[in-house]
DNA sequence: AAGTGGTCTAGACCACTTT
DNA sequence: AAGTGGTCTAGACCACTTC
């Protein structure tokens, strides 16, 4: 087998981080299709059977989609089934639509310390920071704030963010070549300061849900802090345990 | 021309169908070991291979655990693992520790319309309720209130609650035969009323997470409904978008 | 040594998509 | 017809656990 990865692990483990490794290197851009299960054996020197086990983990992550008939994709935001992956507000009554957004703040900055920490930077690095609103159906629903690594986004302007009128992630994948595969979240109840409570039309006061993300591209880099501030009298969060 | 096709389902999705439904009608009891891969397939006449890919859903699921060199056990809450599986608080600073309880009810009753559309039962069915308080600390942090079919839980009394200091989902598991499998969860902020606010010691107002839960047993039979409040100004729910 | 799950292979055939 | 992923089989060998 030519294959000598750094750690022992199965064979079919080493193929998956190969694969990874050239997800992250941009060989394969999100939305293209990798090659076929039999060309990857033969490239790598393993059985078919090896490639698809490695496949199917990363078809389980989300990070590869498979279409029968067609080939492996690299899994991309434009996709209507990835868009509410990380968008878990849901209606109280009707369907769910996606939002209208209004940008508030985009500008430069640099990391404090624990920001830096979370993003794994040196404080005091280039910060990329946007405020913006989440409008539903009229409705002013969510305040964020984002922060990104100045040196992975650098051409970040407002301009670029009205351009593409639709999901953050859509635009950094396509702008910026960065893909978030994953994210955590830290959830809590606050109540809203004066200024949250007049961007999002409620009383001082008024309990809202506080949502802190950082979220990772391929390989558990981190790429983005987040937190959010979610109305909740007419959406709610909705998650699942497995 | 051809009349829409049966639905068809692989083997293996057949053989995870026979094996869910063993597991539904308590033929493997919680913790114990289910045949080997190699009796299955004797058994249902495929290969072990075939058996290996249901056995690999179930796994995924949570519904089995694999031990190599062991075999292949039934699930049960009695596990580390599983015990923050179905409760994500976690403290801002210091470890985790399994809370004290304090039951606050334990009655009868009967199922008002919305709660019987929501654990598929008939408007006036017999329900059981709970309340009681979660205490981390000697810190009272959640007040939850759980409504179960009467006809799965006749038993439960607040005697059988205090023996079993623990989950309650061990307790379900053990003396019911009910195992939670899964569950969907919807979250949002709200105002603590003045008695929830006395019950948390927190003041009438202050914002709580309000976690409203429906769980499913196996074949995704919905048998427990509840909701909590959850004080965060020292825990945080915690979340994975995968 | 025997039994279990875990990995890897090779080949056959099916279902779907495109040419 | 050719190429792709999806299923199923059979057999070999490895790693771990128990006897």
């Amino acid at each position: 087998m030519s294959v000598s990865a750094p750690t022992f692990s199965p064979l079919y483990r080493q193929i998956k981080a190969l694969l990874v490794q050239s997800l992250g290197a941009g060989e394969w851009r999100p939305g293209a299709a990798i090659p076929s299960e039999t060309e990857l054996a033969g490239r790598y020197g393993v059985s078919q059977g090896t490639v698809r086990k490695a496949i199917d983990e990363l078809a389980a992550e989300h990070i590869l989609v498979r279409r029968q008939g067609k080939g492996t994709f690299v899994a991309t935001h434009h996709e209507q089934r990835q868009l509410f992956r990380f968008l878990r507000l849901v209606p109280f009554e009707g369907t769910l639509e996606y939002p209208d957004t209004r940008l508030l703040e985009c500008r430069r900055t640099r990391a404090a310390a624990d920001l830096a920490r979370l993003l794994d930077l040196k404080a005091g690095d280039g910060i990329v920071y946007l405020r913006r609103l989440l409008i539903f159906q009229e409705a002013a629903t969510v305040l964020d704030e984002i922060s990104l690594p100045a040196a992975l986004f650098k051409g970040l302007t407002p301009t670029k963010y009205e351009e593409h009128k639709g999901s953050l992630y859509r635009l950094f994948e396509t702008e910026f070549g960065t893909r978030m595969i994953r994210a955590d979240e830290r959830l809590r109840a606050v109540a809203a300061d004066a200024a949250t409570a007049e961007l999002l039309t409620v009383r001082e006061g008024t309990p809202l849900l506080c949502v802190e993300r950082v979220a990772f591209t391929y390989g558990d880099r981190p790429v983005e802090f987040r937190r959010g501030l979610y109305r909740t009298d007419r959406h709610y969060y909705k998650n699942e345990l497995g």
